[in-house]
RNA sequence: GCGCUUGUGGCUCAAUUGGAUAGAGCAUCAGACUUCGGAUCUGAGGGUUAGAGGUUCGAGUCCUCUCAGGCGUACCA
């Protein structure tokens, strides 16, 4: 239900039979419950372009407004606000319908576009830290978001596994372990032995970077033993998305290394155009108003990241055909998106039509506000803390004597990596955030949990109830009013989330929605004595259509939900 | 130095992108029918939105300056 929409197309409506002429305005939601359910602005901003006051056009338009279909009522307020009702029986028509429908009642994209949402992008020399967690949350809910709306989303997992470090791992791969799977099991301490013969032992040395030639340049036995080392990492971050219920697979895996032997002739295209300019034995492009150039290519020969990233870029739109290209990595790289985007665009690599966005986060931070670390200092291994999270949620579930350990153990992962996903999802992307055990895993405020208790309560209503729901909803009072509208804002929701790509806009409608439920549960009895049939009818079925778009919400941003907590 | 970015009750975060009296949750205090799941709900106190100017009908939001923090600043990614 495109409820915004809708109401300016009322409004619009209005518009033009008092015979004003001015681009659409939007209406926004009521700031209170007093000033009803929605509020059109306009009129002030129209007061000058008009040269009338604002009470004026605005009664204006209320005077020529549709009172007979969504909306029920229209006021004036204040210096010129109009305060909007919506007419309870539409309402209750609406969610109707929509409680009826898969999608609940969120329409699929006219013009769907094909976007690539690159995300996660972990290194494999090394295991995945709480460095990668937000990139892949984020990025995961935006391709899942999308994808819900209708778009033909393409992940892209740009893993870095390429570079001179892999000389010196595959090297001490050869040296130590012929399966490598054994000695694979901690990449960490893997990484750091090898560097430690590196450092320690001179013809391990030369043997590492002798191997990094030998990749380079496409020796078939290096290759071999690059190519399993790869497997190896790559099956130690899947185990991780796995346990994250991330849908990233290997058809989504698009490699620095893919893109090796278009590297040249991204340096041959950008010479072609004029752009390249020498400057102390590096390629560089020198963007106008920028002091520091983009290098492409080093004195020495070798190429940089701005360099794969401008390859991606060229077969993301050229091969893919994307229309929009979201990189979620961490805002310290605003800088160089910025530099690559308008590399890419000037050169003609990337359409002008194509939408290139950085999807930039802040950093994970320890209580005391630094970065988040071990106790030594050390970085901290994102496979230890999604166990951990599922521990400590077991912890709180452990005085459920009516569940068998298996149940204990599924809940606990439901719980626990809900929580996780959920903290980060629902802060502001852009700001660093506190990372806090506590906080996260209460049923308490905007957590997980709170949104998993009110799903789970909602099903021990039905089942209790256990029987079929029929009739109308009726719209008996102003909280089912308010829930009822609640229920109707979910894709105008989701669409604006989609368009920020911010996600903490679906968690904040959530905890909306759910404190709203709680507060009408505590007030319209559902199944207690003295409830007339009609209204039980009702009242289920807005708890029905709660309990739906929390789970549909919440599948959204990947976390799941259990009919018993 | 230059550039980007952040600053909102004691703490953690919101604020529909310029709208009305800045909202929640922790924490504190006071309440709720022998509970459709009390893992809940209701209420109270707590704010000069870092500071100073400006733009306009209207500013937490936009502009300028100041203060304080974070980050980035050419051959790592």
């Amino acid at each position: 239900m495109k409820l915004k929409s809708h109401l300016n197309n009322v409004i619009q409506d209005a518009f033009l039979k008092a015979g004003i002429e001015h681009a659409p305005l939007s209406v926004s939601e009521a700031t209170k419950p007093e000033f009803g359910d929605y509020q059109f602005n306009g009129a002030m901003a129209l007061s000058k372009k008009l040269g009338k006051n604002p009470r004026e056009i605005a009664q204006n338009i209320i005077d020529h407004l549709d009172l007979t279909g969504i909306l029920a009522k229209a006021e004036i307020a204040g210096p010129g606000f109009i305060n909007l009702w919506l007419n309870p029986l539409w309402i209750a028509t609406q969610c109707h319908t929509a409680l009826s429908d898969k999608r609940l009642g969120v329409s699929t994209r006219e013009n769907p576009i094909k976007v690539v949402v690159d995300y996660s992008g972990p290194n494999m020399a090394k295991q995945m830290h709480v460095g990668h967690l937000r990139s892949t949350i984020i990025g995961d809910t935006l391709a899942n978001l999308l994808t819900f709306l209708g778009d033909e989303v393409i992940r892209q997992n740009h893993i870095g596994d390429w570079g001179t470090q892999f000389g010196m791992l595959i090297a001490y791969l050869e040296m130590k372990d012929e399966d490598g799977s054994v000695s694979l099991k901690d990449l960490e301490q893997f990484y750091k032995d090898a560097k430690g013969e590196f450092d320690a032992n001179a013809d391990f040395a030369d043997k590492a970077r002798e191997y990094v030639v030998k990749i380079q340049s496409g020796d078939a036995h290096c290759l071999t033993l690059w190519q399993k080392f790869i497997d190896i990492s790559l099956g130690h971050c899947e185990e991780v998305y796995e346990k994250l219920g991330v849908n990233l697979t290997r058809e989504d895996v698009r490699a620095e290394s893919f893109y090796n032997e278009e590297l040249p002739k991204v340096i041959e295209s950008l010479a072609e155009k004029g752009t390249l300019q020498e400057s102390n034995g590096a390629q560089c492009v020198f963007l106008e108003g920028d002091e520091i150039p983009v290098i492409v290519q080093k004195g020495d020969g070798g190429y940089l990241y701005a360099t794969t990233d401008l390859a991606a870029l060229r077969y993301r739109a050229q091969v893919l055909g994307a229309k929009r290209i979201s990189y979620v990595v961490d805002a310290r790289q605003a800088g160089h998106f910025k530099q690559v985007f308008r590399v890419a665009k000037e050169a003609g690599f990337v359409p002008e039509d194509v939408k290139l966005e950085h999807i930039g986060f802040g950093t994970m931070m320890d209580k005391s506000g630094k970065p988040f670390k071990t106790r030594d200092g050390g970085t901290v291994k994102l496979i230890d803390l999604l166990d951990e999270a599922v521990i400590k949620a077991r912890e709180t579930i452990n005085n459920k004597e009516d569940y068998s350990p298996e149940q204990i153990e599924t809940l606990a992962k439901i719980i626990g990596i809900g929580a996780v996903k959920y903290a980060d999802l629902s802060i502001n992307r852009e700001s660093n955030y506190i990372f806090n055990w506590d906080k996260m895993l209460s049923f308490e405020g905007n957590t997980s949990l709170y949104m998993q208790y009110g799903y789970a309560r909602i099903q021990s209503i039905f089942r209790k109830f256990d029987a079929n729901v029929s009739g109308e909803i009726i719209i008996g009072d102003a909280l089912e009013h308010r829930l009822a509208t609640m229920l109707l804002r979910f894709e105008d929701i989701l669409e604006r989330a989609a368009i920020d790509a911010s996600p903490n806009q679906i968690t904040n409608y959530l905890y909306d929605l759910v404190t709203l439920f709680m507060r009408f549960y505590e007030q319209n009895p559902m199944l207690k004595e003295g409830v007339d049939e009609q209204t039980k009818m009702s009242r289920l079925q807005l708890a029905d259509l709660t309990a739906k778009t929390i789970k549909q919400g919440l599948d959204i941003l990947g976390i799941q939900v259990v009919d018993k907590l």
